[in-house]
DNA sequence: CGTTTTTGACCGGCGC
DNA sequence: GCGCCGGTCAAAAACG
């Protein structure tokens, strides 16, 4: 029996800016993609006074000419990739550009598979393409049909030929330190390696695991480096979890991680495993039942509580912090 | 000492 | 039938 190949179209994480939104990326496992509300707690950039945002407004407007052609640089660069990006997608798609609301940044970058080299290889990448366009086309008819796909994006659906055995694929990129050897992604599961192979597309090895938290659990993941950008990790999942997320369980839809850019609190915002999404505090009467209901668990007390004491363990835990708190005290004690 | 990772061998599908 | 290739197995090594 022909085993359904692994053909994967691959979730754009975007720059990982915020490794919290990254972290919270992988919490959504497959098919998952959330949306995160992140909640800066400076702890050294304090809320400015009112008088001190003018004053700064002003230094903005003195902004010198070399300065603002810098930033006008940055942004014609960002924008051009944005637009290559969009048309790669188009020609993968047919024209269907990839949708806001997938939770990151939104975009679905072009799978980055390498071209193949040899006739065989690209006889097998073309039967590959094909049944990413079968998908593709899956999907479109699913939304002539009034469903939404922006959630399924992430998962692919491959039949197994001769049976009516259906197994999900989806695959997922993410953006790790180029140095960083190790093929782990984080998602919230517990993984088993089983075998590393390099194979002839990429020259890095790829790696196989096997779902660890549950034996009788048929996923399978496959990780391995973009052989056009080092720096980003593939994974490609194969079947579906016949048991909950083990780090998901019982937890608040809040995690707090501790970075360059300070403290932040990532609140994951699923439900029925689908995103909803949220921008910063707008998320008023008009948003969707499920919304609100994510909103009313944040106002709850028994999650501000949680969230107090998330807050105060990531905080406790952050050396910059530890260190500040012990100069701050060390400053109010008298001097002998 | 139990668990996890590594790694070479092996297997099956596919194309020539 | 042969060779190539991706995926899996399983013994050995490493690790906590």
């Amino acid at each position: 029996m022909r085993r359904p190949p692994a053909t994967a179209y691959i979730i754009n994480a975007g720059r990982q800016e915020s490794s919290s939104s990254m972290d919270a990326a992988w919490r959504g496992g497959v098919g998952c993609s959330p949306v995160c509300l992140d909640l800066r707690v400076g702890l050294e950039q304090s809320p400015p006074p009112r008088h001190e945002l003018l004053d700064r407004s002003a230094a903005a407007k003195a902004m010198t000419d070399a300065e603002a052609k810098i930033l006008e640089a940055k942004v014609r660069q960002v924008s051009e990739e944005n637009r290559r990006l969009a048309e790669m997608i188009a020609r993968l798609y047919g024209g269907d550009i990839a949708r806001p609301g997938l939770g990151l940044e939104g975009s679905i970058s072009p799978p980055t598979q390498p071209r193949p080299a040899s006739p065989l290889a690209r006889k097998k990448r073309a039967r590959e393409n094909e049944e990413t366009a079968n998908f593709c086309d899956a999907n479109s008819n699913r939304q002539k049909s009034g469903g939404t796909a922006d959630a399924d994006h992430a998962e692919n659906l491959v039949t197994n030929e001769g049976s009516c055995r259906r197994i999900k694929i989806s695959g997922v990129c993410r953006r790790i330190d180029p140095s960083d050897t190790s093929l782990v992604v984080k998602d919230g599961y517990q993984w088993r390696k089983y075998g590393q192979k390099v194979t002839r597309d990429n020259p890095s090895p790829r790696a196989y695991f096997r779902c660890a938290f549950a034996p009788s659990c048929p996923v399978k993941k496959k990780v391995q480096r973009s052989a056009e950008d080092s720096s980003v990790l593939v994974a490609t999942y194969e079947g579906e979890h016949n048991h909950p997320c083990p780090s998901r369980a019982g937890e608040l839809p809040c995690s707090i991680s501790v970075n360059s850019s300070g403290p932040t609190i990532t609140l994951d915002l699923i439900k029925n495993g689908r995103a909803v999404q949220v921008v910063e505090a707008e998320a008023t009467a008009a948003a969707p039942p499920d919304l609100k209901e994510v909103c009313r668990q944040v106002a709850s007390p028994g999650f501000r509580s949680a969230l107090v004491e998330q807050m105060a363990s990531a905080l406790t835990s952050d050396p910059k912090f530890t260190g500040a708190l012990a100069a701050a005290i060390l400053r109010k004690l008298p001097d002998y």
